[in-house]
DNA sequence: CGGTGGGTTGAGGTATTTCAAGGCTCGTGG
DNA sequence: CCACGAGCCTTGAAATACCTCAACCCACCG
Protein backbone atom coordinates (compact mmCIF):
# COMPACT_ATOMS: atom_id res chain seq x y z
CA UNK A 1 0.00 0.00 0.00
CA UNK A 2 3.06 2.37 0.51
CA UNK A 3 4.99 1.50 -2.69
CA UNK A 4 2.20 1.41 -5.22
CA UNK A 5 4.31 0.42 -8.59
CA UNK A 6 2.01 2.16 -11.00
CA UNK A 7 3.69 1.34 -14.13
CA UNK A 8 5.42 4.37 -15.66
CA UNK A 9 8.75 5.02 -15.97
CA UNK A 10 10.72 2.56 -17.58
CA UNK A 11 13.66 3.80 -17.20
CA UNK A 12 14.67 4.79 -13.13
CA UNK A 13 13.47 1.07 -11.99
CA UNK A 14 15.96 0.99 -9.51
CA UNK A 15 14.22 4.08 -8.16
CA UNK A 16 11.61 2.81 -7.87
CA UNK A 17 12.28 -0.36 -6.28
CA UNK A 18 14.26 1.29 -3.88
CA UNK A 19 11.96 3.80 -1.54
CA UNK A 20 9.57 0.52 -1.26
CA UNK A 21 13.29 -1.21 -0.04
CA UNK A 22 13.66 1.68 2.56
CA UNK A 23 9.94 1.10 3.26
CA UNK A 24 10.71 -2.28 4.32
CA UNK A 25 13.06 -0.92 6.75
CA UNK A 26 10.00 0.73 8.95
CA UNK A 27 10.72 3.88 7.87
CA UNK A 28 7.28 5.76 7.72
CA UNK A 29 6.04 7.34 4.50
CA UNK A 30 3.86 10.30 4.44
CA UNK A 31 1.77 11.24 1.24
CA UNK A 32 1.67 15.57 0.46
CA UNK A 33 -0.48 17.24 -2.53
CA UNK A 34 1.05 19.98 -4.33
CA UNK A 35 -1.64 22.53 -7.10
CA UNK A 36 0.40 23.08 -10.36
CA UNK A 37 3.23 25.42 -10.32
CA UNK A 38 3.59 25.05 -6.27
CA UNK A 39 7.01 24.83 -4.96
CA UNK A 40 8.23 21.28 -3.31
CA UNK A 41 11.36 23.08 -2.07
CA UNK A 42 13.95 25.72 -3.17
CA UNK A 43 17.50 25.61 -3.97
CA UNK A 44 20.09 26.05 -1.16
CA UNK A 45 17.37 25.17 1.42
CA UNK A 46 18.13 22.43 3.69
CA UNK A 47 17.53 19.34 3.05
CA UNK A 48 15.12 17.31 5.69
CA UNK A 49 13.20 14.73 3.31
CA UNK A 50 13.79 13.14 0.19
CA UNK A 51 10.44 12.26 -2.39
CA UNK A 52 9.11 9.98 -4.62
CA UNK A 53 6.65 11.07 -6.99
CA UNK A 54 3.28 9.31 -6.44
CA UNK A 55 1.38 10.79 -9.01
CA UNK A 56 1.88 13.97 -11.29
CA UNK A 57 5.20 15.97 -13.04
CA UNK A 58 8.21 17.52 -11.05
CA UNK A 59 10.31 19.95 -12.66
CA UNK A 60 13.76 20.57 -10.90
CA UNK A 61 15.66 23.44 -11.82
CA UNK A 62 18.52 25.59 -11.42
CA UNK A 63 17.87 29.82 -11.84
CA UNK A 64 20.74 32.63 -12.93
CA UNK A 65 20.29 35.94 -11.20
CA UNK A 66 18.74 38.01 -13.93
CA UNK A 67 16.06 34.77 -14.40
CA UNK A 68 17.39 32.44 -16.90
CA UNK A 69 16.02 28.88 -15.97
CA UNK A 70 18.23 25.66 -16.69
CA UNK A 71 15.52 22.80 -15.48
CA UNK A 72 17.73 19.66 -14.52
CA UNK A 73 15.53 16.89 -15.01
CA UNK A 74 11.53 15.92 -15.10
CA UNK A 75 10.33 13.88 -12.56
CA UNK A 76 7.54 11.45 -13.22
CA UNK A 77 5.09 8.72 -11.43
CA UNK A 78 7.48 6.55 -9.96
CA UNK A 79 10.78 8.74 -10.06
CA UNK A 80 12.78 9.40 -6.89
CA UNK A 81 13.89 13.11 -6.14
CA UNK A 82 15.75 15.35 -3.67
CA UNK A 83 17.63 12.84 -2.64
CA UNK A 84 21.06 14.96 -1.52
CA UNK A 85 24.71 14.09 0.59
CA UNK A 86 25.11 17.15 1.25
CA UNK A 87 23.38 19.63 3.85
CA UNK A 88 21.53 21.47 1.21
CA UNK A 89 19.07 21.27 -2.02
CA UNK A 90 20.89 21.82 -5.34
CA UNK A 91 17.90 22.81 -7.66
CA UNK A 92 14.48 24.30 -6.90
CA UNK A 93 11.71 21.73 -7.80
CA UNK A 94 8.17 22.64 -8.90
CA UNK A 95 4.92 20.35 -9.37
CA UNK A 96 4.75 20.67 -13.01
CA UNK A 97 0.90 19.35 -12.60
CA UNK A 98 -1.30 18.18 -9.66
CA UNK A 99 1.56 16.26 -7.67
CA UNK A 100 1.24 13.87 -5.23
CA UNK A 101 4.34 12.57 -3.40
CA UNK A 102 5.14 10.15 -0.77
CA UNK A 103 8.22 11.56 1.45
CA UNK A 104 10.30 10.24 4.04
CA UNK A 105 12.71 12.23 6.80
CA UNK A 106 16.23 12.10 5.62
CA UNK A 107 17.48 11.94 8.75
CA UNK A 108 16.13 8.20 9.11
CA UNK A 109 17.59 7.24 5.81
CA UNK A 110 20.84 8.21 6.60
CA UNK A 111 20.80 5.99 9.75
CA UNK A 112 19.63 3.22 8.09
CA UNK A 113 22.43 3.46 4.94
CA UNK A 114 25.30 3.54 7.80
CA UNK A 115 23.57 0.72 9.08
CA UNK A 116 22.86 -1.41 5.60
CA UNK A 117 25.14 -1.27 3.21
CA UNK A 118 22.93 -2.60 0.45
CA UNK A 119 20.93 0.78 0.92
CA UNK A 120 23.65 2.69 0.97
CA UNK A 121 24.71 0.95 -2.20
CA UNK A 122 21.17 1.22 -3.73
CA UNK A 123 21.62 5.08 -3.20
CA UNK A 124 25.11 5.15 -4.91
CA UNK A 125 23.14 3.08 -7.74
CA UNK A 126 20.45 6.06 -7.51
CA UNK A 127 22.95 8.37 -7.62
CA UNK A 128 24.68 6.94 -10.52
CA UNK A 129 21.57 7.04 -12.81
CA UNK A 130 21.14 10.46 -12.27
CA UNK A 131 24.72 11.13 -13.06
CA UNK A 132 24.47 9.36 -15.95
CA UNK A 133 21.15 11.36 -17.13
CA UNK A 134 23.35 14.43 -16.58
CA UNK A 135 26.49 13.28 -19.12
CA UNK A 136 24.01 12.66 -21.43
CA UNK A 137 21.99 15.91 -21.10
CA UNK A 138 25.60 18.03 -21.30
CA UNK A 139 25.74 16.40 -24.53
CA UNK A 140 22.63 17.68 -25.68
CA UNK A 141 23.38 21.27 -24.53
CA UNK A 142 26.66 21.52 -25.24
CA UNK A 143 26.52 19.83 -29.14
CA UNK A 144 23.16 18.96 -30.42
CA UNK A 145 21.09 21.36 -33.01
CA UNK A 146 17.54 22.54 -32.02
CA UNK A 147 16.03 19.16 -34.24
CA UNK A 148 18.70 16.63 -32.28
CA UNK A 149 17.41 18.37 -28.68
CA UNK A 150 13.91 18.59 -29.28
CA UNK A 151 14.15 14.57 -31.39
CA UNK A 152 15.71 13.08 -28.27
CA UNK A 153 13.39 14.80 -25.81
CA UNK A 154 10.31 13.30 -27.62
CA UNK A 155 12.57 9.83 -27.01
CA UNK A 156 13.10 10.26 -23.65
CA UNK A 157 9.54 10.85 -22.75
CA UNK A 158 8.55 8.34 -25.06
CA UNK A 159 10.41 6.17 -23.48
CA UNK A 160 9.35 6.72 -19.93
CA UNK A 161 5.73 8.40 -20.04
CA UNK A 162 4.35 6.62 -23.00
CA UNK A 163 0.96 4.45 -22.66
CA UNK A 164 -1.04 2.83 -25.53
CA UNK A 165 1.83 4.68 -28.19
CA UNK A 166 0.31 8.04 -27.29
CA UNK A 167 2.51 10.35 -24.58
CA UNK A 168 0.67 13.48 -23.02
CA UNK A 169 3.46 15.61 -22.00
CA UNK A 170 2.84 17.01 -18.32
CA UNK A 171 4.91 19.98 -19.24
CA UNK A 172 4.41 23.69 -21.47
CA UNK A 173 6.42 24.69 -24.35
CA UNK A 174 8.50 26.54 -21.89
CA UNK A 175 9.43 23.75 -19.53
CA UNK A 176 10.76 21.64 -22.79
CA UNK A 177 12.93 24.63 -23.91
CA UNK A 178 14.10 24.98 -20.41
CA UNK A 179 15.14 21.40 -20.57
CA UNK A 180 16.45 21.89 -23.42
CA UNK A 181 18.20 25.15 -23.38
CA UNK A 182 15.96 26.96 -26.14
CA UNK A 183 13.07 29.07 -26.41
CA UNK A 184 10.18 27.78 -26.59
CA UNK A 185 9.59 29.35 -29.83
CA UNK A 186 12.55 27.31 -30.99
CA UNK A 187 11.18 24.09 -29.60
CA UNK A 188 7.05 25.09 -31.08
CA UNK A 189 9.05 25.17 -34.56
CA UNK A 190 10.60 21.82 -34.37
CA UNK A 191 7.78 20.03 -33.37
CA UNK A 192 5.95 21.95 -36.43
CA UNK A 193 8.96 20.86 -38.64
CA UNK A 194 8.86 17.32 -37.18
CA UNK A 195 4.65 17.05 -37.66
CA UNK A 196 5.37 18.51 -41.25
CA UNK A 197 8.13 15.28 -42.14
CA UNK A 198 5.70 12.86 -40.46
CA UNK A 199 7.49 11.27 -37.65
CA UNK A 200 4.96 13.18 -35.50
CA UNK A 201 1.28 13.02 -34.76
CA UNK A 202 -0.76 15.75 -32.55
CA UNK A 203 -4.12 14.26 -30.92
CA UNK A 204 -6.87 16.23 -29.64
CA UNK A 205 -6.94 19.87 -29.68
CA UNK A 206 -4.59 20.42 -27.27
CA UNK A 207 -0.88 19.98 -28.55
CA UNK A 208 0.19 18.30 -25.69
CA UNK A 209 -0.35 14.90 -26.80
CA UNK A 210 1.85 13.57 -29.03
CA UNK A 211 2.19 10.12 -31.32
CA UNK A 212 5.31 9.17 -32.30
CA UNK A 213 4.96 7.37 -35.94
CA UNK A 214 8.47 6.99 -36.55
CA UNK A 215 10.69 6.54 -34.13
CA UNK A 216 13.70 5.33 -36.42
CA UNK A 217 13.42 8.51 -38.27
CA UNK A 218 13.31 10.64 -35.10
CA UNK A 219 16.40 9.45 -33.90
CA UNK A 220 18.03 9.78 -36.73
CA UNK A 221 16.95 13.89 -37.29
CA UNK A 222 19.68 15.49 -39.05
CA UNK A 223 21.45 12.63 -40.74
CA UNK B 1 54.45 6.07 -0.93
CA UNK B 2 51.65 4.78 -2.83
CA UNK B 3 49.26 8.00 -1.74
CA UNK B 4 51.74 11.49 -2.59
CA UNK B 5 49.34 13.90 -1.66
CA UNK B 6 51.04 16.66 -4.04
CA UNK B 7 48.85 19.71 -3.68
CA UNK B 8 46.85 20.84 -6.48
CA UNK B 9 43.41 20.37 -6.25
CA UNK B 10 41.30 22.58 -3.86
CA UNK B 11 38.23 20.74 -4.81
CA UNK B 12 37.63 16.79 -4.70
CA UNK B 13 39.82 16.68 -1.66
CA UNK B 14 37.37 13.71 -1.01
CA UNK B 15 38.76 11.72 -4.15
CA UNK B 16 42.03 12.30 -2.74
CA UNK B 17 41.93 11.12 0.45
CA UNK B 18 39.60 7.96 -0.85
CA UNK B 19 42.11 6.12 -2.57
CA UNK B 20 44.28 6.36 -0.14
CA UNK B 21 42.13 4.72 2.41
CA UNK B 22 41.27 2.08 -0.98
CA UNK B 23 44.95 1.58 -0.73
CA UNK B 24 44.77 1.66 3.33
CA UNK B 25 42.70 -1.34 2.69
CA UNK B 26 45.40 -3.13 1.06
CA UNK B 27 44.76 -3.30 -2.66
CA UNK B 28 47.88 -2.79 -5.06
CA UNK B 29 47.98 0.30 -6.74
CA UNK B 30 49.85 0.34 -10.21
CA UNK B 31 51.23 3.15 -12.00
CA UNK B 32 51.06 3.86 -15.80
CA UNK B 33 52.44 6.88 -17.79
CA UNK B 34 50.41 7.53 -21.33
CA UNK B 35 52.11 10.12 -23.46
CA UNK B 36 50.21 13.33 -24.55
CA UNK B 37 46.73 12.62 -26.95
CA UNK B 38 46.99 9.18 -25.68
CA UNK B 39 43.86 6.58 -25.08
CA UNK B 40 43.43 5.67 -21.55
CA UNK B 41 39.96 3.78 -21.97
CA UNK B 42 37.37 4.47 -24.48
CA UNK B 43 33.31 4.67 -24.23
CA UNK B 44 31.87 1.24 -23.78
CA UNK B 45 34.65 -0.34 -22.71
CA UNK B 46 34.38 -3.01 -20.07
CA UNK B 47 35.45 -0.92 -16.75
CA UNK B 48 38.14 -3.05 -15.11
CA UNK B 49 39.78 -0.53 -13.40
CA UNK B 50 39.51 2.94 -11.70
CA UNK B 51 42.54 5.88 -11.93
CA UNK B 52 43.42 8.40 -10.24
CA UNK B 53 45.87 11.24 -11.39
CA UNK B 54 48.81 11.55 -10.04
CA UNK B 55 50.73 13.62 -12.50
CA UNK B 56 49.39 15.81 -15.76
CA UNK B 57 45.56 15.77 -16.74
CA UNK B 58 42.96 14.17 -18.75
CA UNK B 59 39.53 15.01 -20.44
CA UNK B 60 36.90 12.59 -20.46
CA UNK B 61 34.48 12.86 -23.57
CA UNK B 62 31.62 12.13 -25.50
CA UNK B 63 31.30 11.94 -29.59
CA UNK B 64 28.44 12.69 -32.18
CA UNK B 65 28.60 10.24 -35.04
CA UNK B 66 29.77 12.68 -36.80
CA UNK B 67 32.51 14.01 -34.70
CA UNK B 68 30.85 16.17 -32.43
CA UNK B 69 32.43 16.27 -29.07
CA UNK B 70 31.75 17.19 -25.42
CA UNK B 71 33.88 17.11 -22.87
CA UNK B 72 32.49 16.57 -19.20
CA UNK B 73 35.32 17.01 -17.38
CA UNK B 74 38.62 17.50 -16.86
CA UNK B 75 40.99 15.45 -13.98
CA UNK B 76 43.66 17.09 -12.47
CA UNK B 77 46.35 16.07 -9.93
CA UNK B 78 44.50 13.68 -7.08
CA UNK B 79 41.73 13.48 -9.23
CA UNK B 80 39.71 9.78 -9.24
CA UNK B 81 37.74 9.03 -12.63
CA UNK B 82 37.04 6.08 -14.18
CA UNK B 83 34.38 4.71 -11.50
CA UNK B 84 31.52 3.17 -13.46
CA UNK B 85 28.43 1.60 -11.50
CA UNK B 86 27.69 -0.31 -14.56
CA UNK B 87 29.47 -2.61 -16.61
CA UNK B 88 31.16 -0.15 -19.28
CA UNK B 89 32.79 3.59 -19.07
CA UNK B 90 30.59 6.30 -19.80
CA UNK B 91 33.44 8.53 -21.33
CA UNK B 92 36.38 8.10 -23.74
CA UNK B 93 39.64 9.64 -21.42
CA UNK B 94 42.63 10.68 -23.21
CA UNK B 95 45.71 12.23 -21.70
CA UNK B 96 46.07 16.00 -22.61
CA UNK B 97 49.79 15.76 -21.41
CA UNK B 98 52.19 13.49 -20.51
CA UNK B 99 49.98 12.15 -17.62
CA UNK B 100 51.01 9.66 -14.72
CA UNK B 101 48.16 7.53 -13.11
CA UNK B 102 47.42 4.95 -10.28
CA UNK B 103 45.26 1.90 -11.32
CA UNK B 104 43.38 -0.24 -9.24
CA UNK B 105 41.35 -3.05 -10.17
CA UNK B 106 37.76 -2.53 -9.63
CA UNK B 107 36.34 -6.02 -9.15
CA UNK B 108 38.48 -5.28 -5.60
CA UNK B 109 36.96 -2.43 -4.81
CA UNK B 110 33.70 -3.57 -5.32
CA UNK B 111 34.18 -6.73 -2.42
CA UNK B 112 35.54 -4.05 -0.20
CA UNK B 113 32.44 -1.47 -0.90
CA UNK B 114 30.31 -4.67 -0.14
CA UNK B 115 31.97 -5.42 3.25
CA UNK B 116 32.40 -2.17 3.97
CA UNK B 117 29.80 0.53 4.58
CA UNK B 118 32.55 3.50 4.95
CA UNK B 119 33.83 2.61 1.53
CA UNK B 120 30.33 2.39 0.02
CA UNK B 121 29.45 5.84 1.29
CA UNK B 122 32.93 7.10 -0.18
CA UNK B 123 32.07 5.83 -3.25
CA UNK B 124 28.78 7.78 -2.83
CA UNK B 125 30.39 10.82 -2.11
CA UNK B 126 32.48 11.07 -4.74
CA UNK B 127 29.56 10.26 -7.79
CA UNK B 128 27.59 13.01 -5.81
CA UNK B 129 30.42 15.10 -6.57
CA UNK B 130 30.70 14.26 -9.85
CA UNK B 131 27.16 14.70 -9.95
CA UNK B 132 26.95 18.06 -8.16
CA UNK B 133 29.54 19.20 -11.31
CA UNK B 134 27.71 17.92 -13.96
CA UNK B 135 24.57 19.75 -13.09
CA UNK B 136 26.09 22.60 -12.48
CA UNK B 137 27.70 22.51 -16.11
CA UNK B 138 23.66 21.52 -17.74
CA UNK B 139 23.30 25.28 -16.67
CA UNK B 140 26.22 26.78 -18.12
CA UNK B 141 25.79 24.50 -20.94
CA UNK B 142 22.14 25.27 -21.35
CA UNK B 143 21.70 28.89 -20.36
CA UNK B 144 25.06 30.45 -20.14
CA UNK B 145 26.55 33.35 -22.88
CA UNK B 146 30.24 32.80 -24.35
CA UNK B 147 31.52 35.24 -21.80
CA UNK B 148 29.89 33.49 -18.68
CA UNK B 149 30.94 30.11 -19.70
CA UNK B 150 34.57 31.17 -20.07
CA UNK B 151 34.82 33.05 -17.07
CA UNK B 152 33.09 29.99 -15.26
CA UNK B 153 35.97 28.04 -17.10
CA UNK B 154 38.86 30.21 -15.76
CA UNK B 155 37.09 30.41 -12.01
CA UNK B 156 37.11 26.63 -11.93
CA UNK B 157 40.34 26.03 -13.18
CA UNK B 158 41.98 29.14 -11.03
CA UNK B 159 40.73 27.20 -8.01
CA UNK B 160 42.07 24.01 -9.26
CA UNK B 161 45.29 24.33 -10.45
CA UNK B 162 46.22 27.89 -9.80
CA UNK B 163 50.16 28.10 -7.98
CA UNK B 164 51.11 31.35 -7.00
CA UNK B 165 48.83 33.45 -8.70
CA UNK B 166 49.11 31.89 -12.12
CA UNK B 167 47.48 29.31 -13.94
CA UNK B 168 49.25 26.88 -16.19
CA UNK B 169 46.17 25.62 -18.32
CA UNK B 170 46.99 21.88 -19.75
CA UNK B 171 44.80 22.51 -22.32
CA UNK B 172 44.19 23.93 -25.83
CA UNK B 173 41.56 26.14 -27.38
CA UNK B 174 39.91 23.47 -28.74
CA UNK B 175 39.81 21.19 -25.64
CA UNK B 176 38.26 24.37 -23.66
CA UNK B 177 35.42 25.01 -26.31
CA UNK B 178 34.46 21.41 -26.30
CA UNK B 179 34.16 21.73 -22.73
CA UNK B 180 32.30 24.58 -22.71
CA UNK B 181 30.23 23.46 -26.11
CA UNK B 182 31.96 26.25 -28.00
CA UNK B 183 34.20 26.46 -31.10
CA UNK B 184 38.21 27.48 -30.15
CA UNK B 185 37.74 30.63 -32.11
CA UNK B 186 35.23 32.11 -29.86
CA UNK B 187 36.48 30.64 -26.56
CA UNK B 188 40.10 32.75 -28.20
CA UNK B 189 38.00 35.82 -28.53
CA UNK B 190 36.72 35.83 -25.00
CA UNK B 191 39.87 35.19 -23.85
CA UNK B 192 41.09 38.63 -25.95
CA UNK B 193 37.84 40.44 -24.98
CA UNK B 194 38.52 39.50 -20.85
CA UNK B 195 42.16 40.77 -21.84
CA UNK B 196 41.50 43.84 -23.23
CA UNK B 197 39.17 44.87 -20.26
CA UNK B 198 42.09 43.82 -17.77
CA UNK B 199 40.36 40.77 -16.19
CA UNK B 200 43.07 38.71 -16.84
CA UNK B 201 46.46 38.83 -18.39
CA UNK B 202 48.93 36.69 -19.82
CA UNK B 203 52.28 35.49 -19.27
CA UNK B 204 55.49 34.34 -21.16
CA UNK B 205 54.75 33.78 -25.05
CA UNK B 206 52.76 30.84 -24.82
CA UNK B 207 48.86 31.95 -24.48
CA UNK B 208 48.49 28.86 -21.97
CA UNK B 209 49.65 30.62 -18.29
CA UNK B 210 47.16 33.20 -17.13
CA UNK B 211 46.83 34.93 -13.94
CA UNK B 212 43.57 36.50 -13.04
CA UNK B 213 43.97 40.18 -12.35
CA UNK B 214 39.66 40.97 -10.96
CA UNK B 215 38.10 37.96 -9.89
CA UNK B 216 35.24 39.45 -8.83
CA UNK B 217 34.73 41.43 -11.96
CA UNK B 218 35.25 37.76 -13.68
CA UNK B 219 32.63 36.28 -11.43
CA UNK B 220 30.15 38.84 -12.63
CA UNK B 221 31.17 39.17 -16.21
CA UNK B 222 27.83 40.19 -18.50
CA UNK B 223 26.19 42.47 -15.16
C1' DC C 1 -17.97 37.78 -22.78
C1' DG C 2 -13.52 39.39 -21.74
C1' DG C 3 -9.24 37.86 -19.88
C1' DT C 4 -5.64 34.61 -19.20
C1' DG C 5 -2.67 30.93 -20.33
C1' DG C 6 -0.90 28.18 -23.65
C1' DG C 7 0.55 27.50 -28.57
C1' DT C 8 1.96 28.77 -33.44
C1' DT C 9 4.00 31.47 -36.98
C1' DG C 10 6.44 35.34 -39.26
C1' DA C 11 10.03 38.96 -39.66
C1' DG C 12 14.06 40.85 -38.16
C1' DG C 13 18.15 40.88 -35.07
C1' DT C 14 22.24 38.89 -33.02
C1' DA C 15 25.46 35.80 -30.78
C1' DT C 16 28.03 32.38 -32.25
C1' DT C 17 29.83 29.63 -35.98
C1' DT C 18 32.19 29.04 -40.22
C1' DC C 19 35.66 30.08 -43.35
C1' DA C 20 39.95 32.10 -44.20
C1' DA C 21 44.33 34.24 -43.42
C1' DG C 22 48.29 35.07 -40.79
C1' DG C 23 51.62 34.84 -36.79
C1' DC C 24 54.38 32.46 -33.33
C1' DT C 25 56.89 28.42 -31.36
C1' DC C 26 59.07 24.34 -31.58
C1' DG C 27 61.07 20.20 -33.28
C1' DT C 28 63.27 17.94 -37.14
C1' DG C 29 66.17 17.28 -40.84
C1' DG C 30 68.98 19.00 -44.43
C1' DC D 1 72.51 26.90 -38.46
C1' DC D 2 68.54 27.66 -41.03
C1' DA D 3 64.44 26.11 -43.52
C1' DC D 4 60.37 23.91 -43.06
C1' DG D 5 56.12 22.04 -41.50
C1' DA D 6 52.98 21.07 -37.77
C1' DG D 7 50.46 22.60 -34.03
C1' DC D 8 48.41 26.21 -31.74
C1' DC D 9 46.52 30.72 -31.34
C1' DT D 10 44.41 35.08 -32.97
C1' DT D 11 41.68 37.99 -35.80
C1' DG D 12 38.54 39.43 -39.51
C1' DA D 13 34.51 38.85 -42.56
C1' DA D 14 30.58 36.40 -43.93
C1' DA D 15 27.00 33.01 -42.90
C1' DT D 16 23.54 31.00 -40.00
C1' DA D 17 21.04 28.91 -36.22
C1' DC D 18 18.68 30.47 -32.86
C1' DC D 19 16.55 34.32 -30.32
C1' DT D 20 13.51 38.30 -29.84
C1' DC D 21 9.55 40.69 -30.75
C1' DA D 22 5.03 40.73 -32.28
C1' DA D 23 0.72 39.16 -33.96
C1' DC D 24 -2.65 35.91 -33.86
C1' DC D 25 -5.40 31.67 -32.62
C1' DC D 26 -7.70 28.64 -29.53
C1' DA D 27 -9.41 26.66 -25.20
C1' DC D 28 -10.73 27.45 -20.82
C1' DC D 29 -13.01 29.89 -17.06
C1' DG D 30 -14.84 33.19 -13.92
Amino acid sequence: MLVNNNAASASRQCALGELGELSRARINLSEFKYRRGAEIYGEAEPADYIYQVANGAVRSYKLLSDGRRQIGAFHLGGDIFGLENGPAHRFTTEAITETTVRLMKRCSLEHVAEADVHVALDLLNMTTSNLEHAENHMLLLGRKTSLERVAAFLLEMDRRLSAANVMALPMCRRDIADYLGLTLETVSRALSHLHGMGILGFIGQTQRQIVLLDRHRLANVNL
